[in-house]
Order: C-alpha cells, then structure tokens, then sequence
DNA sequence: TGATTTTTAAATGTCAGACTTTTAAATGTC
DNA sequence: GACATTTAAAAGTCTGACATTTAAAAATCA
C-alpha cells in the first residue's frame, strides 16, 4: 500500500483508497486488523490526524469498524445487508431528489424491477410475507392514516413483495428503487377515493401472490403503476394552476 | 442542527449525521455552502479536527464537495449518476464477496432484473446501444483473448443491452447487479468452446433487441443464466476434486 | 488455589495551536 | 482599462498533548 506525496489529491483521500483497494483486492481481510494509527501514519509519512481522516471516510462507507481500548483498532468490516440496504437508500434517494428525475421514470424503474420480483415471490413466497402484505393492506384502510403512514405501509407492503421472492441480492437491490420514491409519494395527497383504489390493487396482488399466479401480480402491478403516475400529474397539474 | 455531547457515538459521527439528515431534509439544498470549519466547530462546540473528520465522511459519501482557498469551503454535492454508480458497485462487489452468497443466488438476481431491463431495451434502444452490443460480440470472438477481459466485455455488453431500456434509474440499479458479479465470473475458466456458446447467445440477445422482440431476448438470458450457473458449478465441483 | 479487584498499557477519541498551500478578490501600477 | 501584486480566507497538514475506553496483566484476598 503507497501513496504519491507529489500528487495533487488530499492525502487522507489516498490514503483512504489505498486500504480501500487492499479491502477489495483481498489483501485484507474481514475482521483483520489494520496497523494502529500511529503504525499507520509511520507507514505512509504522514500525521496521525491525517490517517484518522482517512480511516473516517472507509467508516463513512462501512468497510472498517474501530474500537477504542487496549487490543482495539480498526478492522475490516463485514458488510452487512442492512448496511448495504441503508447506504444504498441514502444514495438512491438522494440521487432522485437532487437530480431532476421525473416522477414517471423513477415510477417506471421501481414498477419494472418490481414485476422482476413478482413472479418469483408467487412461487416462493413465506407465509409471513403474506401476512406481512395482508396485515399492510389493513393498515392502510385505517381511517385518519396520515399520508405519510399511508406511504410507509405502502413501501412495507412492496418490501414484504419484493422479499417473498427469497433472494436476498435481489431484495437488497430492490431496497434503493422502492424506498428512493417514499419522498416524492410522500408529496401526493391520498383521498379516501384513491386509498380504495389502491388497497383494492394491493389485495389484487396479494391474491395472485398467494395464488402462486405472477402473471395477475404483474397486471395489478402495472395497472398501480399508471395509476401512481397519474396520481402524481395531477399534483402536478393542480400546482401549475395555482 | 444540534449534537449531544453526553452521548456514547464519537463527535465526529454525530456532526457527520446532523449535516447529512439536513441534506436529506432539504435544509441543505445542493451547491450551497457550509460554514468554514471554524465556523462549525465553534456551532458544535468541538475541535477542528473533529469537524474535518466529520465532513471527510461526509465527502466519502460524495454528500459534499470542498474547495480550498478564498471563497473556498464545503459545498453540498449533487449526486452524479457516475458518483452513485461507483458507489453501489463498490458496496455490492463487498457484499457479494464478503457474505458467502451463493453464485446461484447472485446470478439468479443479475438476470432477473436484466430481463425485466430487456423488453424496454428492445422497444426503445438506439442505434449505438446496438452498436455497443455488436461490437463486444465481436470483440468476445477474438482468440487469444484473456478470462478478465472477455469477461469484462461480457459487463459492457450486458451495460448497454440495460442503458437502451432508455431509463437511468434502471441503469443505476442494475449497475450492482452486473458489476458485482465480476469477481465471480473472473473466477471462470472460458474455453473456446463456452466462448462460443455464450457468443452465440449475445448473438440471439442483440438480434431479439434489434427486431424488437423481447421474449426472445428473455428466453436468451434464460438459457444464458442456466448455462452460466453450469459452468460455475463445473468450476467449483473440479476445485473440490482436487 | 481460585476468584475478585486493582493496576497498567495500548489504542482510539479529542483538543489547541501553529504552519503550509491554494485561490479568489482586493489593491496597486502602468 | 489591462495587467501584476498583495492580501486574506479557507482547507490541508503537522506536532504534541491529554482524555477515555478496554482488555489483559498483576495484585489481593478468601
């Protein structure tokens, strides 16, 4: 592990991908210690608050863990699913709220990757998905549900969908598609017209995932689709008048 | 935006936290300014160092940009597609080789979300997403060429059969999907003949893409799904032989 | 001897203050 | 007005110190 004194980069950035490199090569592996810092910034010439900034940025990402106290250190972490889910909802989201993604094509990725799934959970499917969905599904025609919760049962519904199909790779990249549209679906305001509308798809899709029937799941699937795209032109619409 | 000292978390992360949920928020919009270092270790009432580490993790994942200089500083970063890409693909290929998935399981993930990419690829693609395709074909038909780079024409092929679904969000997704498999796939010996088997269904794949025809295509990533398994398992029953 | 308590040392976490480098803006000069 | 110079602000880096945590070693005691 090196790092160019003469190059222009920060130090603490170099430093960082050089471990960040070895961690992805192989050179070091899950649970191994790295050096102390102060072996650390022997190694590489620098200060330690230098290589602490280093080490911050590989925390930030989740590849190393620190423990304080004597035989404490920095270690490479194992990457977690939940890990991976919460980065990978942070960047998703962000990613859709900063850089102009209109409403329909983030609807369209979500719903598309969604109909992947769905297929899959009909023949797989737990029976706790299925009451995961069910239970949602009752939730949601609660009266006096605020939008938001309306919204978060909604992404749990999809969630218990997506992880019906039993794959966790599957599930953890889902995570990002479906959870990056809570703030955009946070915006719609939900009558109690479009609620029944759209418990009666939910249950559509439960019917056909405990049916085993992919094929029903998928139509309700895209018919929810449309209907959450033209939920959201209305709202749309309605502020371009005002 | 408020730390509590008493709490067990280090400074750094906690700091690193209460900027980031105002980025999130929207309390933070993009390309805006944050207080000069001394100016938020003052606000947190904690050490400079401290702050830095804090807005290293923070830049670590790409949340901020800094610049040095007069009227330089820490600005809230818009999330480039390119920025988020680099970033899942990381945390994916870590996940994968850090949490004994399954080749199975990976694989069945990858294709599954590619043919939900492929009936919009074959509606909508252009021109040189076919171009692309062709070419890799093309390339991956070349003797004398290396398992890592047959293997990585095989990611630039499958890359533009999902960039034609016309959807960045779809793309972004599936950047994990496909690039985490690398590794993986770099583990398999490709002899000329499954050289040519594979060759022969990019061939059928680009084909269903150009005639518009979906189906075909998904049958294709099928085939190519069971046969790349096969050739994973054939690897690992050969390893255990020995 | 064995269990418990105390001490110790190693490591991260934090701080203060200084210096270096970069860079834009203000100032000065022609 | 155009160009060169100075200046100041800000991040980047370093040194050295102290605080806190924690596991292991040492000491104590039943």
């Amino acid at each position: 592990m090196k790092i160019d004194p003469n190059s222009s980069a920060d130090l603490s950035a170099q430093i960082a991908k050089a471990i960040r490199d070895a961690i992805i090569a192989g050179d070091l592996i899950v649970d191994q210690r790295l050096p102390s810092e102060a072996e650390l910034s022997d190694h590489f010439g620098v200060s330690r608050p230098t290589v602490r900034e280093a080490l911050k940025r590989l925390a930030a990402q989740s590849l190393i863990r620190t423990q304080r106290g004597a035989s404490g250190g920095a270690f490479v972490n194992r990457i977690s699913f939940e890990d991976a889910y919460a980065q990978q909802i942070t960047t998703s989201t962000l990613l859709l709220s900063m850089n102009a993604v209109s409403f329909e094509t983030a609807c369209e990725a979500r719903y598309t990757l969604e109909r992947a799934c769905a297929p899959l959970s009909a023949q797989r499917r737990q029976a706790d998905h299925l009451a995961t969905m069910r239970a949602e599904i009752h939730r949601q025609s609660q009266p006096g549900l605020s939008d938001e919760a309306f919204c978060a049962s909604d992404v749990a519904f999809h969630r218990a969908l997506v992880d019906g199909a039993a794959n966790p790779v599957l599930s953890y990249q889902l995570a990002g598609a479906v959870e990056a549209m809570q703030p955009s679906m946070n915006m719609i305001t939900f009558t109690a017209r479009s609620r029944e509308e759209i418990i009666q798809l939910h249950t559509r899709i439960a019917d056909a995932i405990e049916g085993g029937n992919g094929e029903d799941a998928n139509a309700a699937l895209s018919e929810l689709q449309s209907y959450t795209v033209k939920m959201a032109n209305d709202v749309i619409a309605s502020r371009a008048q005002k």
